[in-house]
RNA sequence: GCCCGGGUGGCGAAAUUGGCAGACGCGGGGGGCUUAAACCCCCCUUCUCCCCAGGGAGAGUGCGGGUUCAAGUCCCGCCCCGGGCACCA
């Protein structure tokens, strides 16, 4: 905003040496030139060709520090960005200056569809478009100074990284899952545990009964990527298939909001339920936030239940429920509309209108469905189904509130204990037999009188409380009987025991967590490393043949459909390359050559942030994805540290949109490398950080259109116009949508990078989100430039360091700066680091004079946060020549401990808990000196006014209490 | 509805285990430097009130209670804001 600009460009009369915005540039672009030119943030390997297992160990302490995957988008970075990737650059520098060896890099997730949508249009190459804006971010990035190690920045485009991405999808391909072992374990064992008939296939044939194809189709069915005809969410708007994490809760595409429909289609699942309770169980031993955690538990959904079997005229119903205790309150079932019983169910009498219904259910979308503010709906099919716990009749109801992709698609209905069906039970008037007696308090919050009558309750019971109408006799078998248990787990676990013994059902868990699907309908991804034979049959293709290309072409979009279009097909755009589709291989099987036709799917975006991390480690390695011993130096579990630890990357900082996506994907992937035996730690992330996001002002005016920020003028109390319009303002993510962004480069012009620097890391906690606010960039800027004027004479350029030692009390200030600082950076609380530096320059300040014994150990302390300008003045200092010709691996600054305690303190004295007054004392003072002390004080004295005090709380070192 | 965060000056925010609320920065006010201005330097800046102009009194961390010698911090009950999930049986 216009009124918001400083005026802090240099005029005819500013000093020649002065820290302005243009010496800042030139001091900035100078040390990035050196420390690329002497690969000053190369980080060593111990082994493979990045290996220098000398210098590794003179590093000391391994740390990898991440940011999540950028996508390089066309329009360059804003200055939300990079608030992440300073965090980690700061810790990073600060963590080589305490003995690390730190692997610090950023690569690009450059897949995916802003570049293919661009060739659509324009007819680029998506490759050129992203290697364009690759190398502008990359511009971008190094101007900010971030110590990356270059060698290690990859792109997941890459042929040379998605080969390896390919190898892992032939390795997932490759694996079924063990739930005896609860383990991947390769198909090979699989083949040899069916010969062996130590295993029966599914369908209980033994292996030597099985022809070829039913062999393969036995296989096929247990691999951990397998091609499935499910229910999917078809977005014709973006002519692909969707991710369920990937579906808005209102059934929109997550890009480009589109609407979904659920159809069945052939297309490839990843077998990520297999994982979920490891998913879940290993939340533990991460160092994430709760918020994350809860949401991907939440996410995995598991519940505790059992499964029961209703008997039917159609066969058993079987149901899942997290309250088998309350068998005895079922009065009638209900069926998801798509259930697979619902037309042998139905007779003559019912069969159109349930069809009727069912039709009209599968024209609603999953949101619609999913809406609890709707009012219930159903219909009876004329069947009824057997209670195995009292042998009672149950009708059975077609109602669209029971979902099919949840649990078994049908529900016993114990309306007096659950909201819907308690709702559903009054509609139709069905029975609502109480079972639990509620407690008195429930009641009158209800208004009405404690009774088992219940048509007087105005809703259902959910809780714990003592059972009651809870026994009974099926035929011939021994009685249930729940009265007088008086909470939920007995109850349960009686029920269980029962249902077991009886054969009518099991205790079971069931999960929200469904496959990923992992087939998408486009060009700019990772092919399928996958060829079917003649009888469709898929076959991987040997790692020896990988990658496969993408194919060249011009035609690079799907078939896109009108957005609602439902019963369109997707089509790929590398279906139409037939020259690249009809192959001819030898798949190394015996077979020889063979023709084949390739897959002509893509992978999704996901797939190349699956194990990114894996190739910063080794991104040149040939042999593997990653050589062992690297992976085991960088990622391997640090039980040292924990018992329990899993493992993973050190610090990994992003924003919190990816709780349930990539966050979960990557930890599956992982854990399937882990069972394979190709990494040792089983987490790819042991420390989640979530930053912040930048908000910015933005404005609209009157249509509710937005305008450019930067034009608009005025403020808070005057009001805000734009072109002379009155316009609004509020508060968003910065970014293109908004008209609100501000770029990095405008603040390198105005103030360089170490002030932006300084000033995100200073305006607040790196996990909170806060507003920017370029006004208040100016603030570090002047710090500095009166860091640089207290070291160097803006007339002559000359170095004003005295070397005269500190005075005590200066002493004592740097040595609990430092202290605190160190502590602030270990904690990643960069403001309150910065809030101490500039303490100690201010003081120097006053001081008038600068001591060696300070500037140099501040100066140390500042490189992490303003590198440039700490590498300039250090070598000013004459002291980089002695430091490798760069001040990043010198020792980071360690207190005395002995400064750290003054002689005399002052210690506040209370009168009835309020500050009253002030006592010097020495710092050792002793519990009854203190007492004395401010017993003596006039300030007490009048309050006790020749009275004695009731009480006198003295804590050494901090403060006296004296109650009078 | 359920589950997470969060609420402190005009603004961004500090405040290890309960122990001096508001560090640091922005903005604002005053002064110095200057022919003048900018830059820079110094002082003041939570609010209200009182006076002898340096101090003094009271209130104060979303609201209402509570525990405690002492609460931004702990407990109970609310309100508001942000995020996630949601007919999940």
């Amino acid at each position: 905003m216009s009124d918001d600009e400083s005026t802090i460009e240099s005029t005819p009369d500013t000093p020649p040496h002065r820290y302005t915005s243009e010496l800042a540039q030139d001091i900035e672009v100078g040390w990035q030139d050196h420390w690329e030119e002497h690969g000053v943030f190369e980080t060593p390997n111990p082994a493979g060709p990045l290996g220098d297992p000398e210098l590794v160990v003179t590093r000391g302490e391994k740390l990898f520090v991440q940011d999540m995957f950028p996508y390089p988008s066309g329009v360059g970075l804003h200055v939300g960005h990079p608030l992440g990737y300073i965090g980690t650059d700061v810790f990073s520098r600060y963590k080589r200056m305490t003995g690390h060896n730190v692997l610090y890099t950023m690569g690009f997730d450059a897949f995916g569809l802003p570049a293919e949508q661009y060739a659509v249009q324009t007819g680029t190459h998506p490759a050129v478009t992203t290697d364009a804006n690759i190398a502008n971010m990359r511009r971008q990035l190094r101007r900010l100074g971030l110590s990356h190690d270059i060698r290690r920045s990859i792109s997941t485009t890459d042929p040379h990284y998605y080969r390896w991405t390919q190898w892992i999808f032939s390795q997932v391909f490759d694996s079924w899952y063990d739930d005896a072992l609860q383990k991947a374990r390769p198909i090979a064992d699989l083949v040899a545990e069916f010969e062996s008939e130590s295993r029966l296939t599914d369908d209980g044939r033994a292996w030597s009964e099985l022809n070829a194809e039913e062999r393969n189709a036995a296989i096929d069915e247990l691999r951990l990527a397998y091609v499935s005809e499910a229910p999917v969410n078809w977005c014709p708007g973006l002519g692909t298939v969707v991710a369920n994490e990937e579906v808005t809760a209102d059934g929109r595409s997550d890009r480009g909001n589109f609407p979904v429909f659920k159809r069945n289609m052939r297309q490839w699942m990843m077998r990520i339920t297999a994982y979920a309770d490891r998913l879940i169980d290993d939340l533990d031993t991460l160092d994430w936030t709760d918020a994350i955690k809860s949401m991907q538990r939440n996410w995995i959904g598991r519940s505790q239940g059992a499964k029961v079997d209703f008997e039917s005229d159609a066969g058993p119903i079987t149901v899942f429920t997290t309250r088998p205790d309350t068998l005895f309150g079922a009065s009638f079932m209900v069926l998801s509309p798509e259930h697979p019983l619902v037309d042998r169910l139905a007779d003559p009498t019912t069969a159109a209108e349930i069809a009727t219904y069912s039709e009209q259910a599968a024209g609603k979308k999953d949101f619609e469905l999913q809406d609890d503010t709707r009012e219930k709906t159903g219909v009876f099919t004329g069947a009824y189904a057997t209670n195995p716990i009292n042998g009672k009749q149950l009708p059975i109801w077609v109602a669209d509130y029971v979902l099919m992709g949840y649990g078994t698609g049908a529900i016993m209905a114990v309306p007096c204990g659950d909201a819907r069906d308690f709702e559903f039970a009054r509609k139709f008037g069905l029975p609502i037999p109480a079972i639990q007696q509620p407690p008195d308090n429930w009641f009158e919050d209800h208004r009405i009188e404690p009774t088992l009558d219940t048509t007087v309750w105005p809703a259902a019971y959910v809780g714990d409380a003592p059972y009651v109408q809870s026994s009974g006799t099926p035929d011939g078998t021994q009685p249930l009987d729940l009265n007088g248990v008086d909470n939920k787990a007995d109850g349960i676990a009686l029920t269980n025991a029962w249902l077991e013994a009886h054969n009518a059902g099991e205790a079971t868990i069931n999960y929200k967590l469904r496959d990923w699907l992992f087939s998408r309908q486009r060009y700019w991804g990772e092919p399928f490393p996958i060829v079917y034979d003649d009888d469709g049959h898929p076959h991987a293709i040997p790692d020896a043949l990988l990658p496969v290309e993408l194919p060249e072409t011009d035609q690079f979009s799907p078939r896109t459909f009108d957005a609602d279009d439902e019963f369109s097909n997707p089509e790929s755009p590398l279906d139409q390359l037939e020259d690249w589709v009809n192959v001819e291989l030898d798949l190394g099987d015996g077979r020889g050559v063979q023709t084949y036709r390739r897959d002509t799917n893509v992978m999704p975006q996901w797939a190349g942030s699956c194990w990114y991390q894996l190739r910063y480690i080794d991104p040149t390695y040939e042999e593997a994805f990653v050589h062992p011993d690297n992976e085991h130096y960088w990622m391997g579990p640090r039980t040292d540290v924990r018992p329990d630890h899993p493992g993973g990357i050190d610090l990994y900082v992003g924003g919190v949109e990816h709780a349930v996506l990539h966050l979960l994907y990557a930890r599956f992937w992982h854990k399937v490398l882990f069972d394979l035996g190709h990494v040792s730690s089983i987490e790819p992330y042991a420390r989640l950080y979530n930053q912040g996001y930048i908000q910015a002002a933005a404005f609209k005016d009157e249509r509710g259109i937005y305008v450019e920020a930067t034009g608009v003028e005025g403020n808070e109390h005057s009001g805000f116009t734009f072109a002379g319009k009155p316009v609004t303002r509020e508060w968003g993510k910065m970014g293109k949508s908004l008209k609100n962004a501000v770029s990095p480069d405008e603040m390198y012009d105005q103030y360089g990078a170490d002030t932006l620097r300084l000033y995100e890391m200073a305006m607040g906690p790196l996990d909170a989100s806060r507003p920017w606010a370029t006004r208040d960039v100016v603030g570090q800027y002047r710090f500095l430039q009166r860091l640089w004027r207290n070291m160097v004479d803006e007339e002559t350029g000359e170095c004003v360091v005295v070397e005269t030692p500190a005075n005590d009390e200066t002493r004592r200030l740097l040595h609990k700066t430092i202290d605190t600082v160190r502590t602030e950076m270990d904690a990643l609380r960069f403001n309150t680091a910065i809030a101490k530096l500039i303490e100690l320059n201010n003081h120097i300040t006053k001081l008038g004079e600068m001591p060696r014994e300070v500037a140099e150990p501040m100066v140390v302390m500042l490189a992490p946060l303003v590198p440039h300008v700490a590498e300039e003045l250090w070598s000013r200092l004459g002291r980089s020549d002695s430091t490798g010709g760069t001040i990043a691996y010198v020792d980071f600054p360690v207190a005395d401990p002995k400064l750290l305690i003054n002689d005399t303190i002052e210690v506040p004295i209370q009168v009835n808990g309020k500050v009253r007054s002030r006592v010097s004392v020495t710092a050792d003072a002793s519990k009854d000196e203190l007492e004395a002390a401010a017993l003596a004080d006039d300030k007490v004295l009048a309050a006790l006014d020749g009275g004695s005090p009731v009480k006198v709380i003295v804590v050494p070192g901090r403060m006296v209490n004296v109650v009078v």
